[in-house]
DNA sequence: GTTAATCTATCTAGTGATAGGTAGGTAGCA
DNA sequence: TGCTACCTACCTATCACTAGATAGATTAAC
């Protein structure tokens, strides 16, 4: 796996866990094996490394919400699956989706790194949107937005447990 | 107004906005107009910081919740009671609750910080329990949790706006 | 095909800034 | 006199970040 991965997945990793501020660069490059100043190398800036970060975990959630466009047959079934999403990054590996802890510190971060975090919302809301217009909501931009409001709360108060 | 209520009050505002980590001793200070080594008298350590001001939001928060319960008349009105106060803090001063931001950042949090924010989310789920309860349904706990999941989670998703 | 030039990914070594935290002193007050 | 609440001055550790060097791979020129 190239370097640039690697960085990647750790960084996801443990600011899923801690946070922004806590992770440093000398911990990410420990972890991998090389040293801090070749995280450099790959991302000059934090921010860098943060919007690169929460642009790959929306892609890669993008992505997901295809397969399951296309695997799951009714609009209950796609907002199951899309649940289980979370449902099993929180009882498998412990973690939070990523954009929660990150919205969670906005105020504290670059403001390129906020705009990928709101855009990662919003595309899941629009997602979300469609099914429940599928059902013949009467108000399915409050039902996508209540949906996403309570999956991401319901992971940010089992962090702590 | 004494210098231990400036500190907590100050330090609330900006771990709500910011999160733990982004917080320091001297911003703190500078804007309360004392030195950081001042702070150490009043919270030795920073994790003293973080028990008192989880401690005193989970205290607040049962205050506002006893006076509810006396004001509001229905389990309904109490319910809707209960998310106006989270409504409130997020539309008039944009502040996220604490102990979402704390919850958000567990996993590198002090346990003993980590065992307060615990401790206001089984304050509220135990109360909405009980009005849910009251209101007949047959899994209270469980609506209890899905109430305050949402709740917090539109929080974090609205601090990245 | 060999050589020269360039690029990639890493290193060592260090910068200045800031973090939490401490020691010891002091002004004012009960 | 002793206590409260602050101060100055400082510590060590760590932060993000940079400069400059280097080994090895790739590319271009002849």
């Amino acid at each position: 796996m190239d370097s640039a991965t690697q960085i990647l997945n750790v960084a996801e990793r443990r600011m899923r866990q801690t946070g922004y501020n806590a992770v440093s660069y000398r911990d990410i490059a420990s972890e991998i094996g090389i040293k801090s100043a070749s995280l450099h190398y790959h991302f000059p800036k934090k921010e860098d490394l943060g919007i690169a970060l929460a642009r790959r975990y929306s892609e890669n959630f993008s992505a997901a919400l295809q397969v399951i466009s296309v695997t799951a047959k009714t609009p209950q079934d796609k907002i199951v699956a899309f649940a289980d999403i979370f449902r099993t990054e929180l009882k498998d590996h412990n973690l939070v989706c990523l954009c929660a802890v990150l919205g969670a510190e906005a105020a504290g971060l670059p403001e390129s790194v906020n705009r990928e975090v709101k855009a990662f919302f919003d595309i899941n809301i629009k997602w979300l949107t469609a099914q429940y217009e599928a059902l013949g909501s009467n108000n399915p931009v409050n039902d996508a937005k209540v949906t996403l409001s309570l999956l991401e709360g319901a992971m940010v108060i089992s962090a702590v447990n």
